[in-house]
DNA sequence: ACAGTGAATATTTTCTTGATTATTCATTAA
DNA sequence: TTAATGAATAATCAAGAAAATATTCACTGT
């Protein structure tokens, strides 16, 4: 047997147990979930999943950073598109928004798991909002790059965009309104914080 | 016996139970008060509570009410500060947080009183975030008019603002950070939305 | 009519207690 | 030594009874 397919061989049976969770999650939810049915899917009895991972709630956190990941991937895409970064600024908090909206609409099984790590694991969301912090450091840095944008301090701004922008993120929220009219408040929240209120003449 | 007398009379049963509702609550949380509690302080039965209040929640909402009111009037006392409506602005963003911070650290219970109700009456959040909204847009008109901000569409505008600062009215964010951090980010996120990202030549 | 009450009813919470489920462990098979 | 298991234990959940509380109502005194 070849090292890689040691590796692979390895690997197969975690990616097994996520795949199988990751099925029931989505379709009965995480809590309706039990050890012995994703074990049972994957042919092992419920002890021999301790053999990969720690407990139930890693398996979910597992499946949950890929999710968040997903989403971080897709906001990654927007800031590498070929256009302005006052665009680029305003699609990442629509997609951000589009992100949390259909999640919470569509997905309520997955929503549900994200909801529950998050509450118990809370550095999985802490990594998740400094990756996006990040991406958003790195688009304000390109702005400034090309001339668009005049702050001095971009890691400053990216986390007053972020703060600025934590209606769009969060689930809770969603249900407050219809989505074009989140869609709505997202274009003047971008709108706002990319050109500001004061008069050219009052600027410092 | 004069008018505003029976008046005052009239009104003195409710602003008691209300007085000792609020003692209550203050003290031992509004799930934890009963009406009996609330009647007896008054020298009453719980009975005839009830001929001054449909039930328990709205004495909660009232109460609930003139918390969110006093906010209010906080912020309308900024706004009505004689400086540039820029700094009135940071002001009006710091003071929101203050009283959301200090509420959820300090006063508990209170805090526990204004989430029930907000979670069983919708009504009297909008009509606080209806009101704030108005306040904001009150502010920003100002700017306009004093030739400070250049913005079109003042409710637009309120709008974005508000929804920007909702990390700083939303008690559930305020085990996220320290005050200080808080205090931090309320000041970029309102100098952000102040001067924008945008240098002078991007402006359309 | 009005302010008020005690007792009756309805609703909610609390507390058991028997499952169900998660997790551990001693043991087996390769 | 590694992968795996069934059985044992621990933690959590769920149904239902009991208790506490909210709310209603028929009635009293004024």
């Amino acid at each position: 047997m070849a090292i890689n397919e040691i590796a692979v061989a390895s690997d197969s049976v975690t990616d097994a147990i996520l795949h199988a969770a990751m099925l029931r999650f989505e379709q009965y939810g995480y809590s309706k979930t039990t050890m012995s049915e994703i074990a049972g899917d994957c042919d092992m009895s419920a002890a021999n999943i301790y053999r990969y991972f720690e407990n139930k709630l890693e398996i979910g956190a597992q499946l949950t950073m890929r999710c968040l990941a997903e989403e971080r991937a897709a906001l990654t895409s927007v800031i590498a598109e070929n256009i302005s970064a006052a665009v680029r600024l305003e699609r990442f908090v629509l997609a951000s928004l589009e992100h949390t909206f259909s999640r919470w609409s569509e997905k309520p099984r997955i929503n549900e798991l994200v909801e529950a790590i998050a509450h118990e694991r809370v550095d999985v969301v802490n990594a998740h909002v400094d990756a996006k912090r990040a991406l958003l450091t790195q688009l304000i840095e390109d702005g400034i790059r090309r001339g668009e944008f005049a702050v001095t301090d971009p890691v400053d701004s990216a986390n007053a965009v972020h703060a600025a922008t934590t209606l769009f993120s969060v689930p809770l929220f969603m249900q407050l309104k219809p989505y074009e009219e989140f869609q709505a408040l997202a274009v003047s929240v971008a709108n706002l914080m990319l050109g500001g209120l004061l008069s050219r003449s009052q600027k410092k």
